[in-house]
DNA sequence: ACTTAACGGGAATAA
DNA sequence: CCCGTTAAGT
């Protein structure tokens, strides 16, 4: 080919050349994982700026997290030696449109101003909605109202199309109505509206959408399988200008239709833009070929997918580990012994990831890995910006630049606890209503009435003092100035640092906060708080870090780790209780697996307890393995350690204790047990320990063991522990 | 009238 | 374990 020794084009297989070089036209890049996506689309974008004269202005290229678009970004700088990415355009959906809106936010009725509402925020308006409405917020719950219009808007219909079937569906119209009008009223916009609006104003507004396709003639995306019908919509309405779009897509990985993804934008790019040249790209070179195997066993099940053949020249490598804990905190036991294990072989602490479905798994593995004292990060559960300390610091800086807000407003008019409650914000709350207008200038009336005399009233005239300050300061005051200004005006350090450890990691965050603000010292109040409302989990994922990545499948998406642990790999877990009964959602339940199979590179751990407890450890409930660990082909499988000296267990099918454990009680007489108390016992991880008590639990012999080095007392099973009675004295 | 402590009920994934 | 709600205390 004559293009093999083209510097842009040398590292890149015939697949990706050929993707890489493809004509400025539409593309499909069918992209299996690890096969190199992300470099393909960084050359090609490279290969487009320095081949085809592809002026950066003239390019939007979207990416799934903010962190991939920096990296992207960082890249093709140092590929193209020079900054002319700068003028590109390169973010993910919601910040493109952000700012799109942002720019056009008049015709929206908006002010330039208005702020991203995020999930908290939603609930508030939405809860007020049901209380204006007089709905019972039982039956008509909030958050079930927010879904059905958060789907709504993720396929594009305004309230007068939703379709309406039953009495349900028309309270979520009515809800659906108010609820925007809450936004507008409160210069606000949801996640969801960042798509619709600029959806919608690419599809009415002719004269804006020539702009923009002026503006954006090339479009590249990422991780295309997962947009929605908005999302489509908008590189839909781009592209119909120059067809020039560009994207990379892997069905196999779709994991977010709960939010609205839709697979069939593969078929619609094909309807809608049938000169579309499709690639695909079949060489994986994150994993090991058993890896491969293991997790293409498992997607193969799928109905429905054009089957792909992964292949790696990196042949062979470790096998897949299946193991069964008795619980958590056994699974998380092992996860960190093993971890242990192998840092001691070389891997680093940052090689290693552990994956699982619900943010609440992370609990055991935390203390776990607390416990013996290797450092972790966890990525998501309470995620940085959502904490109470910071949000209230959020709250005022929003206050600040809009104090027509309400949510604001109420958010922040009692932080700290200056004595107004309920009844104090009802008094406002009523003369807001008689002037027909937000809440903050229905204080700032009644302190002009001077009627405000009762210590709650008082305590209103000097939030309004304040907040009075701060509009003005607003404008003449960095960010960082303003949040240090805020923080000495509430004495927000004492309300916060109230003595307790709690206190103390509450502070540091609010620091931490103040540090991130200091390092972009030059951005304005409303794009600091675009992009803190922005920010996904996985972009506070600093690579710096030498520790161990704790993170839901979800996140895990886009990363790749030399090991990964597959935690709680059961039913009712994996596919979650909440998809069994549907089988497209146990599909996607399948695939978001496969998803954290193929990002190990080298090892990868299957876990899975035999029992697991709810809420907080009181009571813990059988549990049995995940229907898809059937599918892994036996030799892609080792037995654990633990298990092999004890001679032939096949696979996993034997160790299924959940149906054997509660009902067949009687068959047969018990063997005598294998241990008892007093006897001394060598285990393989714990090390040496004392039997406290043994006994049968079902049909299977359950050990209490004291073991040393601060380890305390386990739970064991006898046939499945790796423990040995040691002699006695 | 507001604040704090005790209580009961409840869990999926996320920009 | 975290949330929102309620009851008692300031």
């Amino acid at each position: 080919m004559e293009y093999e020794n083209h510097p842009l084009l040398r590292v890149l297989n015939a697949q990706q050349r050929a993707a890489v070089t493809a004509s400025l036209g539409p593309a499909l890049v069918i992209a299996g994982p690890g096969s190199g996506k992300t470099r393909v689309l960084t050359h090609r974008i490279a290969w487009m700026l320095s081949e085809l004269d592809v002026a950066p202005w003239h390019v939007l290229a979207v990416t799934f997290t903010n962190k991939a678009a920096r990296e992207m970004r960082h890249r093709l700088d140092r590929m193209l030696g020079d900054t002319s990415t700068r003028p590109m355009t390169l973010g993910t959906f919601h910040a493109t449109c952000a700012r799109i809106l942002r720019r056009e936010a008049e015709v929206l009725g908006l002010s330039p101003n208005y702020l991203i509402f995020d999930t908290d925020d939603q609930l508030t308006v939405m809860k007020q909605v049901v209380a204006d409405m007089g709905l019972d917020d039982k039956r008509y719950r909030p958050r079930s109202l927010l879904n059905a219009v958060s789907s709504a808007k993720n396929e594009l219909l305004t309230p007068e199309h939703y379709p309406v079937r039953t009495y349900y569906d028309e309270i979520v119209v009515r809800a659906y109505v108010s609820y925007q009008e809450g936004l507008r009223k409160n210069d606000g916009l949801d996640f969801d509206d960042l798509l619709m609006e600029t959806a919608r104003l690419l599809q009415t507004d002719e004269a804006l959408r020539d702009r923009y396709r002026d503006r954006f003639r090339y479009v590249l995306v990422d991780e295309f399988q997962d947009t929605n019908i908005a999302q489509y919509v908008i590189l839909k309405q781009l592209a119909l200008g120059h067809r020039s779009l560009y994207v990379v897509a892997d069905e196999d990985q779709s994991i977010y239709s709960w939010r609205g993804a839709d697979c069939r934008n593969i078929t619609r790019l094909r309807e809608d833009f049938p000169e579309v040249h499709e690639f695909l790209l079949e060489e994986n070179y994150r994993s090991t070929q058993v890896i491969l195997d293991g997790a293409q066993a498992i997607i193969a099940q799928n109905p429905d997918r054009t089957s792909k053949y992964l292949f790696t020249t990196k042949s062979g490598g470790y096998p897949v580990v299946l193991h069964e804990a008795y619980d958590e905190q056994e699974e998380a036991d092992y996860i960190v012994l093993e971890t242990q294990r192998l840092l001691r072989t070389g891997y680093k602490q940052s090689d290693v990831a552990v994956m699982y479905r619900t943010n609440a798994q992370s609990r055991a593995l935390e203390e776990s890995f607390i416990r013996h004292n290797i450092p972790y990060r966890l990525i998501g559960a309470t995620r940085f910006y959502s904490r109470k300390e910071i949000k209230d610091v959020l709250g005022f800086l929003r206050f600040m630049l809009n104090p027509d807000d309400d949510v604001s407003f109420m958010r922040v008019v009692n932080v700290p606890p200056r004595g107004i409650g309920a009844g104090t914000v009802g008094k406002v709350a009523a003369e807001a209503q008689r002037l027909g207008t937000s809440l903050y200038r229905g204080l700032v009336s009644l302190v002009r009435s001077g009627t405000l005399r009762s210590r709650a009233e008082r305590a209103l005239t000097s939030f309004a003092a304040l907040v009075h300050q701060w509009t003005v300061l607003r404008d003449e005051l960095s960010v960082a100035r303003l949040i240090d200004r805020v923080l000495a005006d509430i004495n927000f350090e004492s309300y916060v640092r109230d003595g307790s450890d709690k206190g103390e990691s509450r502070w540091e965050n609010v620091m931490a906060l103040r540090a991130v603000v200091a390092e972009a010292s030059t951005v304005s109040l409303v794009d600091f708080l675009t992009d803190v409302a922005l920010v996904a989990d996985v972009d506070e994922l600093a690579d710096e870090v030498d520790a161990v990545t704790l993170l839901t499948l979800h996140g895990a998406k886009g990363l790749e780790y030399r090991v990964v642990f597959l935690a709680g790999l059961e039913e009712g877990l994996l596919p979650h209780s909440r998809s069994v009964d549907s089988p497209s959602e146990v599909a996607e339940e399948r695939r978001l697996l496969y998803v954290g199979m193929t990002r190990a590179e080298e090892r990868l751990y299957l876990t899975y307890a035999f029992r697991r407890g709810w809420r907080g450890y009181r009571g813990s409930e059988p549990s049995a393995p995940s229907r898809f660990l059937k599918d892994l082909p036996a030799e892609v499988l080792k037995q654990p350690e633990d298990r092999q000296h004890r001679g032939a267990k096949p696979s996993w099918s034997v160790t299924s204790w959940g149906t054997q454990s509660r009902d067949q009680r009687t068959a047969e007489p018990l063997p005598e047990l294998r241990f008892k108390t007093g006897q001394r016992v060598k285990h393989t991880y714990y090390g040496e320990g004392m039997v406290l008590e043994s006994e049968y639990e079902g049909r299977q012999e359950m050990v209490t063991v004291v073991f040393g080095n601060g380890i305390g007392v386990k739970k064991l099973l006898s046939h499945m522990a790796p423990m040995e009675p040691l002699p006695q004295h």
